[in-house]
DNA sequence: TTGCTCCTCACGTCACGTGAGGTGGC
DNA sequence: TTGCTCCTCACGTCACGTGAGGTGGC
């Protein structure tokens, strides 16, 4: 209410613009806009530079004054620039009709639900982070890593699995699922579990081995009368298969000689 | 589980990587790797360049080749990313031990509620905008424009209050509540009403308007006996009173002069 | 006089986007 | 041969941040 020697300007009917609300003569400076409104004095002036908001009048010192006008005007502007607005569509919408800002409202309302869904899906993959690789990988190869642990196979070859069926979700991630339940089937076979599991131990033995040979035989005569049915050919997928096989290959001689043995013992190129 | 021509890579025990799983030769170009875990190419390369990534072998073409650990390690880059963590910090985190990872990965998600949070207030705010700037003003202000306006004020000068309002808002917020308490006890004076209803009906005369005279002794006798008693001085305030009455007192030639008038009658500086 | 706010350039930053100009595999 | 992906510079973008160098009011 202020006192006898100062006036209360809403004590008296109030004192108005001299033309229209948009431009009367200032009085905040921009330090105190950019406080009152929370905004930097920075970002006041980079609006102005892009025209969002009107250069107000000056004072004596060539400083900015701003009235009740722009108070409104930059809540408007950052209220849409921090619901993620760019600042080109801010101008647009600032200098369009009141239905078409309602509307561009709602779609912007959509956008923050939409985003807001988006960074709780971020906080799950986060979550899955931590609980490892999991979420990289299909379900079913998941399941089909863990039997292998349970039937013995070491956490290096677990390792060497989970790599292969990785670059198999990027190569040919519809057929994924389909390989798992077959390889997890075959797995059920004892005889195919013990061929897999030999051909693990073989993996640090020198490539001269003699034992190689008997290994070789063994998966050429399981490759010959599977126990669960090979599927056909599928031509698309070669290539992948092929560029797989050859990258896998590279870790252990002894498996790039006991491919070689297979290939020949087989009388195809089975490999 | 490929062909009899292909090795489907997990139908044997797997072959593996030559000396780690870290550099294991690649079969992914950066297109493949990009789509997989849905980010773009140059992304990738941008990684490259900021060594969060470790450039992959390149083929006989010059491409680059990547295997299972950088569709891993790209995964935990882009799920940080996404997250909102600079590229920066992302190298570090990958760089750190698995327990500083598990402390910043909750700090990392505890920012992402925040930022939920947030953008639920953005919310509010955007339909705040859409009903008004009366969320700008205390509630006492809206309540009080409330009461002008059945008091019959006109929409022009309901407008002159908001903005005068908005600006002390700016100025000296923590005033605001008690002053608009005391105009709005004020306007219960059925003088004070007749007052300030008169001075809105003057706001377009000629300031050479003869009424002008009994508008002011009228304002100068209530100064004097006010229903409601004025409050004591407040020095900090008086020049935001001041400069906020300049600026309002630009509006109207008439209200000028009417100014004037009151205070030259009622003997001191008043306004 | 010191400290704080204001002023105008103008370059820096962050995370890539976007051509520019060229090569390689199907 | 055409179309698509890949390659390396290198400048552009967006919304300001951050000094640089100077003036004005208390």
């Amino acid at each position: 209410m202020g006192t006898r020697r100062t006036s209360e300007p809403s004590e008296e009917p109030s004192e108005g613009p001299s033309e229209g609300p948009s431009d009367e003569p200032g009085v905040l400076t921009i330090g105190e806009l950019a406080t009152h409104v929370g905004v930097t004095v920075r970002a006041i002036r980079h609006y102005h530079q892009r025209g969002l908001l009107a250069e107000p009048s000056r004072d004596g010192s060539g400083y900015r004054r701003y009235g009740a006008r722009a108070v409104a005007d930059l809540i408007r502007i950052k209220t849409l620039a921090d619901a993620g607005v760019p600042l080109a569509r801010v101008h647009q919408l600032l200098t369009s009709g009141p239905e078409a800002f309602a509307r561009a409202v709602g779609e912007i309302d959509q956008a923050l639900q939409d985003r807001i869904a988006e960074f709780e899906h971020r906080r799950r993959q986060l979550a899955g982070l931590m609980a490892g690789e999991r979420l990289v990988l299909a379900a079913e190869v998941v399941e089909l890593l863990d039997r292998m642990s349970a039937l013995g196979v070491s956490d290096r070859t677990i390792t060497l699995e989970r790599d292969g069926w990785t670059l198999l979700m990027a190569l040919a991630p519809e057929s994924v699922a389909k390989w798992a339940a077959e390889k997890a089937a075959a797995l059920t076979d004892p005889d195919f579990q013990q061929i897999y599991l030999d051909w693990e131990e073989a993996y640090d033995w020198d490539p001269n081995d003699p034992r190689l040979a008997a290994l070789a035989a063994h998966a050429a005569a399981y490759l010959e009368h599977p126990a669960v049915p090979l599927p056909d050919p599928d031509p698309g997928l070669a290539a992948a298969n092929a560029l797989l096989a050859a990258q896998l290959a590279a870790g252990s001689p002894a498996w790039r000689r006991l491919e070689e043995l297979v290939r020949d013992q087989a009388g195809s190129p089975a490999f």
